[in-house]
DNA sequence: ATGATTGTGGCAGTCACTGCCAACTCGGCA
DNA sequence: TGCCGAGTTGGCAGTGACTGCCACAATCAT
């Protein structure tokens, strides 16, 4: 059921996850430090202790190094469509989806959590890494398409079934910048919960296409 | 009622307008013919008969330089932005906001209409230009929340209408794609309509939300 | 006309990113 | 145990996007 030890976990294996996550730590770090702009390939390479080369044969950008808490996020969709009935109304199947994949963030204390969240907060003020997450949606999106219709059983260029996918994105990436932003203002009590942040967004949603 | 006249049209103004036209016309055509990794900036700017240097002092990319006709239409927000009235449902309203916008493209065979096309059908193919326009869109944004802020008199922070310009934009994009599609796949009969694709796709939409 | 403003081209430089090759490491197998 | 094939790494050279700077030319205001 999980997507974890489906590959025969050899050292080889375990050793690339484990540079992986050192290039995107020292990426995360760099950015936060001194800005997107402010550090170079080579900056990164040498703080994840590899060369630029190996660099780039794990992400093809200095920005998508950042982008591995959103890449991994969006990898579970695979795993939480096989919940789709086909019979239901596709809206509301598709935010319930969103929400078992927004749970493992919830309020940015898991590990996962965090890094999504010093994440988002570094794109308040990142223009390029907007985009490059931007970028990555894009990508990933004719593969939610293609996965939602193979289960509901219509062709991936059905027109409902892309703008649902789309709009449902859209409240997503609402609800994500709303949350950080949340993060960022907030003095006092606990520390505001996305799962929660994208269910307002919804509901605004919601309220809005009754007029 | 137009845009163009605003400024006192100088020599200077003329000529950079004409400029700006030739790089893009020069963009839009060696994108056609080689694609956009086809060809440098090099090559679109002695096309255009200006230097690389210049080039860069009218479009920050290359990608840019192919995406006047998106701009252009962007630009006219703020001349139908007015015609919202606060005490009105929002979303149908942004939508006829884009109807407005859109009708200076109608079947692509005005000059603004068709160099959108031609833009539309590179971006079926072109990656690069797809993300370009994006982050072209993004840049917009904010703004479109300002003004529409202004005119109903909210916060620009304000939830509803932030989720309500991003879902329209949503529903304007896989419009052009689909008219994009519409046209490459016709054989025969008139040329599909863009305000047509759009008002189907705001239908599909509106039947979602029903459920 | 003339001085201020603005647009243009060239040059040097930085940085992102790629193809190629040589050295190395891991995993399986005789 | 030794060895081969596959996968991984680093260096190097090269291309191309993009920028700052400077000198020069074209326009505009007076």
């Amino acid at each position: 059921m999980t997507t974890e030890q489906d590959a025969p976990t050899g050292l080889r294996e375990r050793r690339r996850r484990q540079t992986e996550e050192e290039i995107s730590e020292a990426a995360l770090d760099l950015f936060e430090r001194r800005g997107v702009a402010g550090c170079t390939v080579d900056d990164i390479a040498e703080a994840a202790q590899v060369s630029p080369r190996t660099f780039f044969r794990y992400f093809a950008t200095k920005e998508r190094a950042a982008l591995v808490a959103h890449r991994d996020v969006e990898d579970t969709f695979q795993r939480v469509v096989t919940g789709l009935r086909p019979d239901e109304p596709l809206l509301p199947q598709i935010e319930t989806l969103w929400v078992e994949m927004l749970e493992q963030l919830r309020d940015g204390q898991s590990p996962a959590g965090r890094q999504m969240l010093r994440l988002r907060l570094l794109m308040r003020t990142e223009p390029s890494l907007r985009l490059a997450a931007l970028h990555l949606d894009e990508e990933r999106r004719d593969e939610f398409i293609a996965l939602v219709a193979g289960v509901v059983g219509t062709t991936p260029d059905d027109l409902d079934i892309r703008v649902t996918v789309e709009t449902a994105g859209t409240l997503v990436g609402v609800a994500l910048d709303r949350w950080a932003d949340a993060v960022e203002r907030r003095t006092t009590g606990p520390t505001p919960d996305l799962v929660a942040t994208y269910r307002d967004t919804c509901a605004a949603f919601r309220r809005l296409c009754r007029g």
